[in-house]
DNA sequence: CTTGTTCTACGAAAAACTTCGTACTAAGTT
DNA sequence: AACTTAGTACGAAGTTTTTCGTAGAACAAG
């Protein structure tokens, strides 16, 4: 059986989303990649960077393969997961379980843009919606 | 001029945000109350509270009428509005700004039951979509 | 082999968040 | 007036998050 014994992954702090958004995009990535990635958003150095991965292998956030000197990090959770699981959360936290209410904050943002709105309203119509 | 020199309200904690819900269901309140409605979801004593509330005002997270002796408090952003903000934060923090993918994953939550999803869709036909 | 470079590990400090105890004050009660 | 009750203020401790410096190991040249 894989993933028996595995404790719930925290939500991810800010910080360490940066992180993750790094990680994701590489597919894998060694800790100074990670750094160079993440300075450009944020600043952060070198050993800052490590010690936060170090932490995110604690709370199993990331995996790391040790087999180079240079360790490899990668993402535990798939990049979609973990969304997932941030609006969920934000859904708990602040709308009380309204994914509609969630929605039109969404859409009002500034983010939506009228090809935002397409799209959304595509997802809406496919049938497919059924199931979960 | 109303409102010349605010800086802008923070993003609200955790526990921030409990109380915030508090207040916005009860319009306004005393310490107390907001004590007995935030005691059912989390445990929170009277003073810890009280300093939340103290500290959300110096934030700017909340005003407080100090003209009877018990103070009464009321958020400083309606609701929707710190709604937005979160959802905005989220948006960059973990989106890159695509409100659709972010929608997506609100669909796909355990929330989205087929009536939130009727609604949504309403929202989404309203031609009122123009603004902005 | 000595020197310089590139890593990891670790400790620790600073900052933010959360929680609570204690002190003090203003009203009411008796 | 003395006592009790219901508040606020404040300090401080515990926790988590973020940042970085320093030490030491592994390698790469010279």
């Amino acid at each position: 059986m894989r993933n028996a014994k595995r404790p719930p992954v925290p939500r991810p702090t800010d910080a360490e989303l940066e992180i993750l958004r790094a990680l994701w995009d590489a597919g894998e990535a060694t800790v100074r990649q990670v750094q160079e990635a993440v300075e450009r958003r944020r600043s952060a150095g070198y050993t800052t960077v490590l010690k936060l991965l170090q932490i995110m292998t604690e709370k199993g956030l990331v995996e790391r393969d040790e087999s180079e000197r240079a360790h490899v990090y990668r993402a535990r959770l798939a990049r979609h997961e973990t969304e997932r699981q941030l609006v969920g959360d934000l859904l708990d936290r602040a709308f009380g379980g309204s994914a509609s209410r969630l929605v039109m904050q969404a859409l009002t943002s500034k983010a939506a843009t009228p090809e935002e709105i397409a799209k959304i309203r595509k997802l809406l119509e496919e049938p497919s919606r059924e199931r979960r």
